[in-house]
DNA sequence: AAATATATACGAATCATTTCGTAGATACAA
DNA sequence: TTGTATCTACGAAATGATTCGTATATATTT
């Protein structure tokens, strides 16, 4: 029924959702700044995403603008429960245990992780 | 270089982690009873997945003995930060952040998540 | 021994995503 | 006005994953 956006959609997507509406022009300076890729591919993804119902566009002088159609915290989240289902078998502690006990998540992102836990809790604590 | 498995794949390597090494029979009853899929495909499967180096097999009788060549924990964390990396720009806090907030992670998710950040931060501090 | 069941191997169809060439329209500049 | 740049539309090639039919070998059953 509903279909998720692809990486390479969603790599679009995000920089709508930054920086608002916005040229295929615009979308494709900011891709090729990150890797080598064709201004027709970049106008055939968004053309594909609008047919899709991933974003809708206006037109604008001789071409178009185009904004988002899906929300970035529906989509976020979307993506995130496929990935926990997939890969931990639908367990959001075991991810944090994954993350936890990782070499790639560094000092500052786990001391991070550990104000949002606390600020968390306190919330909690503030409702009972 | 190093191709990481499809969620297909995955699929695959998570039966042989849990239960140890199988047949492509053993493999396609596990599959075949939460999908419907063909024993031909499951076996395809299995030979591309060797062929990419994914799995190992042994001579068994008239078939094989597939095992698994890549480590759980190597694979779940390679898939963990390219997700991280494409849906979070790379914040694993950020992650948490979305984890907490949502509806979808249930209060029990949570408690345990809470758990496993105490614990942590037990550990963190006997070291210093 | 003949029929049946169960393996592997392999080629090819199918499907989705991504990539890009080419054509046509329109603005802009020399 | 003639050329140059910049758009869209569209078809189709390229890539990668998945699916499956068919051939062949080898056991097992009757």
């Amino acid at each position: 029924m509903k279909p998720e956006p692809t990486d390479g959609e969603l790599e679009i997507l995000q920089l709508i959702w930054k920086h608002g509406p916005m040229t295929v022009r615009q979308i494709h300076d900011h891709l090729s700044s990150e890797k080598q890729t064709g201004y027709t591919t970049t106008l055939k993804m968004m053309q594909i995403m609008t047919e899709k119902g991933f974003l809708g566009r206006k037109v604008y002088g001789r071409g178009h603008i185009y904004h988002a159609k899906l929300s970035e915290k529906k989509t976020t989240q979307n993506r995130l429960d496929a990935f926990i289902d997939a890969t931990f078998g639908g367990s959001a502690s075991q991810l944090v245990m994954q993350l936890l006990g990782s070499k790639t998540t560094s000092e500052e992102e786990l001391s991070k992780i550990r104000e949002i836990l606390d600020d968390y809790e306190n919330q909690k604590n503030k409702q009972s």
